[in-house]
DNA sequence: ACGATAACTGTCCGATCGGCCAGTTCTGAC
DNA sequence: GTCAGAACTGGCCGATCGGACAGTTATCGT
């Protein structure tokens, strides 16, 4: 039951975004009473934070694994650690940039905002130049983003082709 | 008072978005009743329409001075205009990114999936592949989608320094 | 000074929100 | 069979949502 919501939960957020889903929404899709749900998660942000919650784990860990290395490495590295996360973890990824004013700085997902630092930092090298950290940054957002965004795609097909495309364009030293 | 109500929207959306942004909060931004607002628009959803529509025009637009161009043109082009277009329509792109669900396929904005289609058609050239289509949807949303996102920059600086930075790390052929 | 129109607001509405709680049903150990 | 505790729910709560509307105030041409 725990595992219901937390699946149709993923899914609502996804596409309506947390703001945009009710506890009733959630229920519907559930099919039980929103009762239930109370029952199972102290509110409503507790369910969009234990969703968060490994997507938040796994991006400290990557930050670990990057600290040690340097330059192209830590870049290759990197570019490989994000694509994995937006693969495993694209509903997450998704619900934390809709709602990322939501969840951010919550206890649930501590050191969300220095993982992603120390990201830009191991992807932007030992550079101080701030057009490399805007770079890296800008690399480190661009595959979750593409692949969570609620823009518009094209076509299917393009949909379809967006992540194993994002991962064949970033596999290359940033620079 | 219409200016100020749509100055007031603007920044409230961009930062808590659409659906977590109530009339109320407006009307007590701008310093005004609540019932006011719905004297100047015909309902909540005509605000958020009046922000987008002259990005949403502009964005055509664009999609209009690139169609005749090829290859290497149309990419530096494309990357100057959407720069131009995230730079002047930074609170609207906002906006646009974070609440697309709401406003997409809305009489107000006519055309808008077929102008972003059109883009990525001029970005990736003449070239059938869907790895290109990919790689120029990734470059036509990645100069909004850094300027715009709701994600913590690591440092004020850096926030600062993104758009500049954007230009310059986009100002290149793109493959 | 006056009437018309525009600008604005106080107040109310039905709907829905997240959340609470008493009470019911299910389940497994004994 | 019994019973304790977990699982679940119906019904309710206060708050707030977007919106409607009658009525008030400000503005301005004449």
């Amino acid at each position: 039951m725990r595992e219901d919501i937390l699946e149709s939960a993923a899914r609502l957020f996804a596409t309506r975004g947390f703001r945009g889903t009710s506890l009733q929404d959630i229920a519907s899709d559930v099919g039980c009473a929103k009762a239930s749900l109370l029952y199972h998660f102290r509110n409503k942000d507790a369910i969009l934070a234990e969703l968060l919650a490994p997507a938040g784990r796994e991006l400290a860990e990557l930050a670990d694994r990057l600290a040690p290395l340097d330059g192209d490495e830590a870049a290759r590295a990197a570019v490989a650690g994000l694509v994995e996360l937006s693969l495993g973890f694209r509903r997450q990824v998704k619900i934390l940039l809709q709602d990322v004013d939501v969840m951010i700085n919550r206890p649930e997902l501590p050191g969300l905002n220095e993982s992603i630092e120390r990201l830009v930092d191991s992807l932007a090298g030992r550079s101080d130049a701030p057009e490399a950290r805007v770079r890296a940054w800008m690399a480190l957002v661009a595959v979750p983003l593409t692949t969570a965004t609620g823009l518009p795609v094209p076509d299917e097909t393009l949909r379809a082709e967006l992540t194993r495309g994002a991962l064949r364009t970033l596999d290359r030293p940033l620079d």
